[in-house]
DNA sequence: GCAATTCTGGACATTGTGTCCAGTATGATA
DNA sequence: TATCATACTGGACACAATGTCCAGAATTGC
């Protein structure tokens, strides 16, 4: 097995580019069928035609297939983002678009990364967060400027997961009342002035 | 075994009690050590001073073990929620308070359920859209009002991966200019007017 | 105290992992 | 086209973890 280059320069050989392409698609069509924890390295081979020896000179195992299978496509995204030439300038969030765009022309691939099956662990809570939203978001909240109530909801309680979870790993204390307050007011008022 | 009565009316056997409690502290001690993905039912076991055949006698598995841990506390919560006597009212998101709090009291147990070490699958994605926020963020932000520019960060990032995975999920097409849109407006201004 | 229930440790079959090898097929190069 | 280097293959192996089962010991509820 060569040395890919790291610049991309010179191709490697065919057969390793087919056999680590076919590695790649089976895992991405296998990710919405079972969910990435329940996939073996076997199902992957056998998916992809590919001898399951094969896979261990590709790859150490499973996690390193799927890091690189997210490797190669953040990189496209990076690249893309680089030579579309939107001039990068103040606006916020410029990242966002590109990225939008770019799962939508790879939807398996994102919809696998993405999927909740990934990992059942944080479902439960996350599900349940979602629901306490919507309800108060429907008693309590007019939509406006045609914004769709389900987009709200997602919006809101991924903002509340991700603080909530950095929240507990800076043991740096704010007390809950503190970030409650930074939560309801970044909630309602966004990070614009 | 006996069956637990519903309404929680009349108590277990105290071994059971004890054995479950064991075990559920165990997972919780663990998971910030390994992450959830790497222990075993025979580290739970060994940690809670159970035998692995009692651990089956009461858990089908590891993923019931987790299950279960979460339900009881999720309960506490909404018991809290209704009986702490805050009026409920035309506030949004009342559940964030009454759940940072919990979190506090709780934090070993919420540290685990939301670790990141918990499945490595989004971890990877999530991390380079925090570190393509914060770079935003730090270039074309003043921060106002002692809000932490880290707190922007999570809140906004975990509000995009949220929205991203939703959009992917639900294939009912918003264009990705759209999406777009609607998540650049709500990270300006908020849900507020 | 006594019957009922739970805990225990060990044995077992099963599944998946990761390594290794000798033989075969295929691509790169000239 | 010939030849050499490299990649693929399938099967065997040791190992680790899962989930089931059991008979005996320990604890509990009444």
């Amino acid at each position: 097995m060569k040395i890919e280059p790291m610049d991309g320069t010179h191709t490697i050989d065919r057969r390793v580019a087919r056999t680590r392409a076919l590695l790649q698609d089976a895992l991405i069509a296998l990710i919405p069928e079972r969910g990435y924890a329940a996939i073996t390295v076997d199902d992957i081979c056998r998916r992809a035609n590919v001898g399951r020896s094969t896979f261990y000179t590709h790859y150490a195992d499973k996690d390193a297939l799927r890091s690189a299978t997210m490797e190669v496509h953040l990189r496209l995204l990076s690249r893309r983002r680089v030579s579309d030439g939107r001039e990068t300038g103040k606006r916020l969030f410029e990242f966002s678009l590109p990225m939008f765009e770019h799962a939508d022309a790879f939807r398996p691939l994102h919809h696998a990364l993405l999927a909740t099956s990934g990992d059942t662990i944080h479902d439960e809570l996350r599900e349940r967060i979602r629901r306490t939203v919507r309800t108060e978001l429907a008693e309590k909240w007019i939509g406006h400027d045609g914004v769709p109530v389900e987009f709200a909801v997602q919006f809101i309680a991924g903002a509340f997961l991700a603080v909530l979870a950095w929240w507990l790993a800076e043991d740096a204390g704010l007390p809950p009342v503190q970030v409650d307050d930074l939560f309801q007011q970044m909630a309602a008022k966004g990070i614009g002035p």
